[in-house]
DNA sequence: TTGAAAGCGCTAACAT
DNA sequence: ATGTTAGCGCTTTCAA
């Protein structure tokens, strides 16, 4: 292995000469950066990161924690991942992997050991049993999601609140009156995933505001599944006339259960989606959605991470950053068809 | 930060002692153990990661590089990522997430540095541009796929030639005599994608020996895209009567599509797909499927690294190990409908 | 503009 | 069974 020592030796140059070549805190006649340079490439010289972290406590590593489970927003989840490492890297950073399955300790570990400096937590529920982890003088963090209580914390966030109100709103204004809401699995809510509960708020809000009936129900994935919730729902309420669904997997199954019931969207029903953007144009209608903006998430996570690493006094400009919402009208959503009325 | 120093001072041992607690090198004295167990709770010690790396040359780190795009399997390349952490947590390990962005610098830039001890390469092409970098006496990896010429290279997969070869047989067996492959997107085939190119040549070779047609399209994700395949497949080939999708996508596309042409599934035609658990068993017919066992992949990897990192010589027990695929029946197979003669 | 040298916290010979 | 000590390769004061 190549050291700095072997390269200062080769250069001619002492061993800190070489050091402040590489990090450019302090000036460095240009004869001289250029011979360090040269030997550096001839060498194939890498410099050692456990020294540098051992030296400096900084690893410029970053740790992702991922839900271990993976029964919800897959693509996002991994889009999100990826966007995370490649804006890390933009920064000089890489990025540890942890999933969910340690919890609190694991965050105590990485950040303990000087292994990580600091953390991106995902799949947030409203009471994350690693906030206290946080809270108690812990390391800098990010969260993606916004759990109830997000005082001194640090969140990177879509407004789900915003975009359950833009839903029932886009359907209010064509004049729909009965909504139903196909939901993620009942086990989201049961662990009171944050996005899950701020969506549905923000539907029902809405929903009170316009004086829109709304009809909730959690829906695991597939085919079968959607079919179960979708009878109970028209048994319940015959005169729904449009679906919000929050769940990729209940999407095409929804579409092709209102196919076969001779119900055509949007005509007779209206479908629109909280979902990634390739959902809901690949599916059999393009369906109007309200994208998750999952890159964006990712990027501005690192981001903000970035700015408190480089903020030498270590303050906190904690809070909440919401993204807006936006929805894309496409083809499953229109007016509701006319009323039945009482003398039909 | 707590130390090793102040916790064989707190102990009243040497640090060599505490070291060797930690690593069960050499044999201690219950009392001892003990005392400086104890030590180490009271005082919260966590081993500085960088210094270990530092002194012992171990990192403790596995790297595992993911594709960049996210246009294929998505659900399997998280699912492998999660069980590559796990598996690797379960040995001491951590790893790092790397994206195919940076290519083949990314590899020499974390083993080069000592960041990672060994790799795990996804998203393997046939002749993939990070094979050279393995071969030049690089760091210990695992690739999850296999390329052309895995000579040298320590590989596992799935047998997609034997998965291709075990649809068409299942097919074949129930009468089937004209099939469509229903694959990838094409830039997948473009970038010879090693499964993608496998599962081909498996379903070509049986359907040669078996005298089955086989006529093949990639196919972009989606509805429409799985439309327009379909509409040139039935137009080429109006005897097709059986499908084998390899594209989690077009599964459920291509399951509605049919419905709507007015052609039963199994009845008129068979579907079999080469594809995740979940989306055969959720789709609106269960599918008749040859499942990626993701999960084992990911372990499989992970243990063959341990294995080898664990060989003080270095030696390398190259070779590739194929997970044999199954095949489980549902729905959505069953034999030809009658074939059309001549005379009807 | 550059060099010398003192650690950073740990591991692993070498002693006893 | 335990202690002593010499590094591991780098960063960063302190000096010039």
């Amino acid at each position: 292995m190549v050291t700095l020592a072997e390269v200062a030796r080769h250069a001619g140059v002492s061993a800190s000469t070489v050091s402040y070549v590489l990090s450019g805190r302090r000036p460095i006649s240009d004869a001289t950066r250029e011979r360090v340079r040269a030997s550096i490439e001839q060498l194939g010289y890498q410099p050692h990161a456990g020294a540098r972290a051992l030296a400096s406590s900084r690893s410029r590593i970053i740790a992702l924690m991922v839900p271990l489970r993976t029964d919800m927003y897959v693509p996002v989840m991994l889009e999100i991942a990826v966007a995370v490492a490649t804006t890390a890297r933009a920064h000089g950073y890489d990025v540890l992997l942890l999933t969910g399955e340690e919890g609190p300790s694991a965050l105590r570990r990485v950040t303990g050991s000087g292994l990580a400096e600091a953390v991106i937590l995902m799949d947030i529920h409203l009471d994350d049993e690693r906030l206290p982890v946080l809270r108690a003088a812990g390391p800098p963090a990010v969260l993606v999601g916004t759990p109830s209580d997000p005082t001194g914390l640090n969140c990177v966030d879509l407004d789900f609140a915003a975009a359950g109100a833009l839903c029932v709103e886009h359907l209010a204004g064509l004049g729909h009156r009965e909504i139903a809401v196909i939901g993620e699995a009942p086990g989201v809510y049961a662990r009171h995933t944050g996005f899950a509960e701020r969506t549905l708020r923000g539907l029902r809000d809405r929903a009170a505001e316009l004086g829109v009936r709304l009809l909730h129900r959690p829906c695991e994935g597939g085919h079968d599944a959607v079919a179960g919730v979708l009878a109970r729902i028209f048994d319940e309420r015959p005169d729904v006339s449009a679906f919000v669904v929050q769940n990729e997997t209940a999407v095409e199954p929804l579409l092709a259960l209102l196919r076969r019931t001779g119900r055509a969207v949007p005509e007779d029903v209206s479908v629109i989606a909280v979902c990634p953007d390739q959902i809901a144009t690949q599916a059999s209608v393009a369906v109007s959605s309200v994208a998750i903006p999952a890159q964006e998430l990712g990027r501005r996570a690192v981001e903000r991470l970035i700015a408190r690493l480089a903020r030498p006094d270590g303050t906190d400009a904690v809070g909440v950053e919401l993204l807006v919402p936006e929805l894309t009208v496409r083809d499953s959503s229109g007016p509701p068809p006319p009323r039945r009325g009482p003398g039909d």
